[in-house]
DNA sequence: GTCGTAGTTCGACGATCACCGTACTAAGCC
DNA sequence: GGCTTAGTACGGTGATCGTCGAACTACGAC
């Protein structure tokens, strides 16, 4: 059948559906927090491969699939390859600060 | 014997033991993240008894516990009661914005 | 002394979580 | 067509976590 829009259906919260809660707890993983602090550090969209976590290939979905989920992560599927970008325009006008003060933590 | 100084075993972290995960992890709980908006909201020690949350005596003490653990509470015993407090100072020194940007938190 | 109050400690139970390997789909290239 | 690469979906397993009740300690008042 008709074939396409194949993929994305990828389903991102809206910024009003982000909870705090949800945030903090996605961050309060030490590989999360490595996706985030290294998506933050280039300040541009990697993909799934590109970035450097000791986790393999199904738990770097997963986790991605639970920043996605709370709203930290951007995901934008582009042929085989997955983007991903954080969204800090969002996290900063809900939680002014908050990511900030994350990244800014001596490690 | 020497009769006293009875109180305070009471550990808490310097400064600089203080993790941002593990300030993460400790406000990425409901009750926890209800503890820490009460503390913040009087702006002033609270005792154990005197925080409402939805969970019995031993599952409060516990949160503190982990409050306290992660550098989040200080904890201030005072004959049978325990005082607890915000480490507002040392979380803003170590993560600006952070606490800030959690309490702004629409909810 | 006895009693009540404030809070902790100690299991224990159920739920969630991080992790993995395997199997799978989708796109691109030969 | 077949092959490879990028990533997801599906169990499954072991660990951690939040919760509780019961037993306990410490202080204060009577």
């Amino acid at each position: 059948m008709a074939k396409t829009a194949a993929l994305p259906p990828l389903v991102h919260p809206a910024r009003e559906e982000i909870t705090v809660e949800g945030v903090l707890r996605a961050l309060a993983d030490p590989v999360r927090l490595a996706i985030v602090r290294q998506l933050a550090a280039t300040d541009q969209e990697i993909a799934c491969g590109g970035l450097t976590v000791p986790v393999t290939k199904s738990t770097l979905t997963h986790h991605l699939s639970i920043l996605r989920q709370a709203g930290v992560v951007a995901g934008r599927q582009e042929g085989t390859t997955r983007f991903n970008s954080l969204r800090r325009n969002d996290l900063d006008a809900l939680f002014p600060g908050l990511l900030d003060g994350v990244l800014a933590a001596p490690r």
